[in-house]
DNA sequence: TTAATTGCAAACATTTTGCAGGTTC
DNA sequence: GAACCTGCAAAATGTTTGCAATTAA
């Protein structure tokens, strides 16, 4: 759905890549759009503010998390739930897990052939799987610096 | 470490097992231990707060998140991630994994056989694994009423 | 009696919401 | 121009902290 070779740079294909998920192209959707798609990342909203003011584009903190909630529903981009105190978002949907460093607060991707995982075949009564989260909680290691 | 059949009935059993994981007894310390540790359990901060009260035994919100918190430091319990907004306190210490469900917002304990799991070999630099998460996000089945 | 613990209220951080004004199609 | 979107400020969580009073050893 999402096609990754886009020229983001270009705001009319930002545009198109929106409307092809169903979301009605604004400015500030577009801004937003083109700071978390640049790249393979995991960001907060803090984060996200952050990199549309550097671009120099003003977009509100309600606009924000109101656009990362919208993204989220449309599949544009991926909410995770790793830490208690705030969301991520990650800029890749197809599905893959993740390490997480308490110590620097970053995330990174699991390579998709390294973990295996077999899911269980009983479910609770009247569910089905939406999908699932691997997060591997990381330390510093024994031997390590630190 | 943690004595499972000990009698948490009896507030002097509860001090002991507070003790031996390096835990002061304390009036409330004891009252929250048991309302946790009664049974296998996920709980909010706030369900723990309730059923301290419904307990007759009055502590205050401050510690019993204070409290929550050291209990898991210590180990006596497990703090899960699931939900971006609130934490929840699992009384299980042994190492399992989870099914939530978001409309109900339970959490279900998977079967130790039923699911398993190869973990990658290779590690970021200087890290090794503290734990691994998983959950199984469910969604109500195409098939089922609601 | 000394150090640790508690309760309260205030502080905090993240996220949501109400509404007036602005934008899209 | 009708419906939708945005920004702001205020509200709503969930959690932490400062500090005086209380409790544990």
């Amino acid at each position: 759905m999402k096609t990754i070779d886009e020229h983001l740079d270009d705001p009319a294909a930002v545009s198109r890549l929106l409307r092809r998920h169903g979301i009605t192209p604004t400015r500030q959707r577009v801004v937003i759009a083109r700071a978390i798609l640049s790249r393979p990342q995991h960001l907060t909203a803090d984060q996200v503010l952050q990199l549309t003011l550097e671009a120099g584009d003003r977009v509100s903190k309600a606009t924000i998390y109101n656009t990362l909630g919208l993204f989220s529903r449309k599949g544009l981009i991926r909410e995770l739930t790793i830490d208690s105190q705030r969301a991520f978002y990650d800029s890749s949907t197809h599905p893959h897990h993740h390490f997480y460093d308490p110590e620097t607060q970053q995330l990174t991707d699991v390579d998709e052939d390294a973990l295996q995982l077999r899911l269980p075949e009983t479910l609770p009564d009247g569910t089905e799987i939406d999908h699932v989260d691997v997060v591997i909680h990381l330390r510093p290691s024994r031997s390590s610096t630190g």
